[in-house]
DNA sequence: ATGGCGCTTCCCATCGTGGGAAGGTCAAGG
DNA sequence: CCTTGACCTTCCCACGATGGGAAGCGCCAT
């Protein structure tokens, strides 16, 4: 099988199916005496493994773990360490997000929208202090504040 | 003012200031006789101004438009509508990380995480079909599906 | 004048993905 | 046999936003 026809069986583009194997994520693929990469179901099928876990959003690195416990036939309990440290990353990068929703839905529904310029989402980046090391509710706009247990988490956008 | 000073007030780092005056984001800030950047209050204010639509998580593209608006004094509807399309995205990616999240988690939660290797996260990576055009649900674990009303938002990651 | 800090520009890395150029291969049809 | 088009190869570049670091110069205090 040429890397198109492993690329439409394992939803991984050519393009990526070459990076993977250049960063070692996946072994050399065998080849063609004319140079092309040949898979065989296996192959296709740890590509599967990828693509899929890459839509759960795992990260390449944590990946590489995946394959290898799955490969080495590993105790389950790996599995679910790498899965979970996952989910809590998964859970970070979302509290961060509501952070910044919530902040500014609040500017945004105390904004009249109308012909004049005058606005709070425009008065609050505009005033608001550049933080200062105090961190605990410097996202949240000035009304309604700490109203959610996941407040504070922005600005660590790594 | 020197670019280590505005960036102290501004909160912003001088390698991005810098970074800002070469897209064009800020103007090109003046200069001493010996080269060194120079920056007046106003300049400041701008600095802070995107410092804080970073926090919001606006790209730059949208600050770009956002700095535009508040300097040409624009209705508010403007800013609204531009602060609105922000609040989408960011709904639309947490959408995104919360389907993840709540695959996984369910794909967790029926592991055992024990000695064996047999593992319900492994099975799915190992036998889920790649995305082949029916994307409803594709997302959710077996159990409980469709539980979610953001369900089958996953792998429109970009 | 010397040391230390700040400023400058320039290049490189991240992370995962796509685009595209330049060139070789293969199969089918004239 | 030759052309055509689809496929493959490698190599380079780009994204978005940020940081690191090197080489070289300016500024100020001791």
């Amino acid at each position: 099988m040429n890397i198109g026809d492993a690329s439409k069986a394992s939803g991984v583009s050519a393009k990526m199916i070459r990076y993977y194997e250049r960063i070692g994520l996946i072994p050399q693929a065998g080849r063609s005496l004319s140079g092309y990469r040949v898979y065989t179901e296996g192959e296709v099928n740890t590509l599967r493994f990828v693509h899929r876990a890459r839509e759960f959003g795992f990260p390449i690195e944590r990946i590489r773990r995946l394959v290898s416990l799955w490969q080495g036939k590993q105790p389950s309990r790996e599995v679910k360490r790498v899965a979970m440290e996952h989910v809590a990353e998964l859970e970070r990068r979302i509290a961060e997000l509501t952070d910044m929703r919530m902040a500014l839905q609040q500017l945004a529904d105390a904004c009249v929208g109308d012909h004049q310029p005058d606005c709070p989402i425009l008065n609050d980046l505009e005033h608001h202090a550049p933080a200062g090391g105090l961190a605990a509710g410097s996202m949240m706009a000035s009304a309604g504040r700490a109203r959610s247990p996941i407040a504070g988490a922005a600005a660590r956008r790594s």
